[in-house]
DNA sequence: TTGACATCTCGAAATATTCCGATATATTTG
DNA sequence: CAAATATATCGGAATATTTCGAGATGTCAA
């Protein structure tokens, strides 16, 4: 017999909720995403601090923004990205606690 | 120029947060985690609420086991799965109120 | 306009994941 | 022992993701 005090989430739920993780799971757009917390940068920047061309970075966020992530802003021949989900400094702060920020 | 005050987690711990958080990312993961969360199950029970063959649940909850989010116990042929990593209640309290708990 | 720069997009190759049927192991019951 | 039950494992097909090169777009400066 299975019956529990709360509700479950619906499945539908849970199935945007792993696309969103899905997104989340790579280790570069975890370190953009880390970044992006503290300030706003650009693409070519994100790119160099995860050692990757910035066309791949490009990628990486657009993935990013299409759940929701980011956005991004243009100045000149420069796109700002910064964050705009207000749960993935929540989500950050478990991976940080679990993984270590620089501190652990 | 980039110069921020915290430090940045190193890739290679953003390499194996990714690997955890790709785990995460399965809508019946999510609701195995969710239900044990509250209470442990079999993988029967726990393959009947996500509407799965059993075998696959064995498969989903192996994954999670790999990665060291869940324990399992035998009682006779059954057996019994429980949580061990002690983060996944906060991630999964992020995950609810983003995505709905029953009660959002 | 030309050239350099920053970003974005496209398509293919390599790799990984998911799902399923078949089968294997282990336990209880008759 | 044999049959039924619960879980676990194997191999392959379908699908998705990652990465990369090539090239397209848009901006700036002279």
């Amino acid at each position: 017999m299975i019956a529990k005090t709360k509700k479950l989430t619906p499945l539908p739920a849970f199935r945007q909720a792993a696309e969103c993780l899905k997104t989340l799971a790579h280790p570069h757009r975890l370190r953009m995403i880390q970044m992006l917390l503290r300030d706003r940068y650009t693409v070519g920047e994100l790119a160099e601090a995860c050692g990757i061309p910035s066309h791949m970075a490009s990628e990486h966020l657009r993935l990013m923004q299409r759940c929701g992530f980011l956005a991004n802003e243009k100045e000149g021949r420069k796109a700002y990205y910064q964050i705009v989900e207000p749960h993935l400094a929540k989500i950050m702060d478990c991976v940080e606690s679990r993984f270590g920020n620089g501190a652990a």
